[in-house]
DNA sequence: CAACCCCACTGAAAGTTTTTCACTAGATCA
DNA sequence: TGATCTAGTGAAAAACTTTCAGTGGGGTTG
């Protein structure tokens, strides 16, 4: 029929009614035309990683490792940077138009109109770094919650009182996991956070959310950041106003990005097993065993404690 | 003709020498088979970015302005990643397996043999942050020859004496076009480099070279720094032995990475325009009237001396 | 107001490309 | 050594796209 190859065809001349009609009957038979299955056939070898925070060195170190992953396979890495704080929505639609057969989402907030359109595209979706609980999804994490606890028992472990925090973004289950561990330990140990301010997960918040909380008349005698980028940002801070680390104010941080191992920070911090978070991401991805539509299977990778001087 | 479909058909049973003759000949009459009529479609919407050294703050925002420009375009940005150091060969095939409209070679080396495969293929290439004299390509560069006057400038207002310098990775334009440039301006003061050390562009090796130059029992006054990444690793090297920056050293780097600008370092720095030479990039690939086959067109954009604390 | 033209859209037919099929020749293995 | 397998083949069938010659509004002109 020359009206299904039309349909096909971006740019034919074709009534939208029918080319909707013809559509519509070839999803019914699973009819794919021609130039869409070379269309899938190149798409299948891409997997696209979506990424809204590229200027937090962690980040770079996660497309750094999949790209390598991936051009070992044959298959090629497409990257999407998200602006800030931005959920995946606005790029939904160039997302999806270059049907990859899978989609890394890190560092972004996932919606469920998006979920909805990848399981319809059979398109995997697996979420790094980032766990959500309002949508059925695959994910890859480091066990934040363990984290948060491991951070605060440094902190407990030397004894200190007075103890704070510089959260990130509060809707994101990196914040929210960190948090709950290291309120729990504290808690276990019979104390609370006493001061508590908000860094947004970047440097210059961070560096801001330090201000306010060392600023103060009975600051903290230690500190835990929900990222490094905060922690290295707060120990700045400290020096400017000639608070020594650790001797007067203790920090952990989160992540261990290579900047934690400089010596002008030194700083102790939860490390993220970025290689083997890539691995098990794609590991989801290629196990045929899981279809796109199955319910979320989230791997949680355990964290390494890093012992540096600033706690 | 069957062969003719199968010669053109990845993975179809076809002997090699005959699907040879058959490409040749379509080549020289002209013909595209309608799946590789599709598949170039896809791939006009699509630039692969080739970069050697993800793990440098500097390089991510390259991938991040880049990404965004493609996408406000409608396109797609693949990016590979090559193991330190090495040249662009080892990934020759697979880079132009996906037949992308363009090139961006970023930190990296071009071969002849790939710059001739790409001409051969109508691909255009566009290096970002290197030149090349020996092979005839569009590149986009900082001009760095005035960079590293600038550098030398600032550190002979000071009235420093005994200028010591780290240098990057010896044969790339980068490294080459910076020390030329700060030389000549110390030639012209009528002094000269003193003490000389290389860092290969990054921490590790940075600091190593730093310490080589300030352990020494006149080291010296000031240092350029080949890139930022360095200069930090300097200032920590320095820090750590109570060498006080600018009073007893002063440094002087070039990028101006995000970190540049935090608390611990305040680095004096040229700052590369990374927005406007990703969008001259763009500007080349996309200007009809330059051919992948043309001779190389620079196009050289002027850093900015950004004045901090550390010179 | 009717004749005309233009245009988007169409099915039939022609043209093009891919796939299937039946077969062959060489390689592999018990 | 014979059975079996595999890669490769041309012919034919099937699938798909493009061309072509309408067709029937909707507007425009005489």
């Amino acid at each position: 029929m020359a009206a299904v190859s039309r349909a096909f065809s971006p740019g034919a001349p074709i009534e939208a009614e029918k080319k909707k009609r013809i559509l519509a009957a070839a999803e019914e038979i699973g009819y794919i035309s021609p130039a869409r299955r070379t269309a899938n056939a190149i798409a299948a070898g891409t997997i696209t990683l979506v990424s809204g925070d590229l200027l937090n060195p962690f980040y770079p170190s996660v497309v750094d490792a999949l790209a390598r992953r991936l051009q070992d396979s044959g298959r090629q890495l497409i990257v999407y940077a998200l602006p800030a704080h931005a959920d995946v929505d606005l790029a939904t639609e160039q997302i999806l138009s270059s049907r990859p057969s899978a989609i890394i989402v890190t560092s972004a907030q996932l919606t469920s109109r998006m979920a909805r359109a990848c399981r319809q595209h059979h398109i995997k979706v697996v979420l790094l770094n980032r766990v959500q609980r309002d949508i059925r999804i695959n994910a890859v994490a480091c066990d934040n919650y363990q984290g948060g606890r491991d951070a605060g028992r440094v902190l407990l472990e030397r004894g200190h009182r007075g103890i704070g925090l510089i959260g990130g973004v509060a809707n994101t289950s990196t914040h929210v996991e960190r948090v709950r561990g290291f309120r729990d330990v504290l808690a276990e140990a019979g104390t609370s956070i006493q001061a508590q301010a908000s860094g947004d997960f970047d440097y210059q918040r961070g560096y801001q959310a330090a201000e306010s909380l060392i600023s103060t008349a009975n600051r903290p005698e230690a500190i835990f950041c929900c990222n490094d980028i905060m922690a290295l940002a707060l120990m700045d801070a400290a020096r400017k106003r000639g608070i020594r680390v650790p001797d007067d104010l203790a920090v952990v941080g989160f992540d261990d990005i290579s900047m934690a191992s400089w010596d002008a920070y030194r700083l102790t911090t939860i490390r993220q097993p970025v290689e083997r978070m890539v691995q098990e991401a794609l590991t989801l991805i290629d196990d045929p065993a899981i279809k796109p539509g199955d319910d979320g299977i989230t791997r949680m990778l355990a964290g390494t404690l890093v012992r540096r001087d600033s706690a």
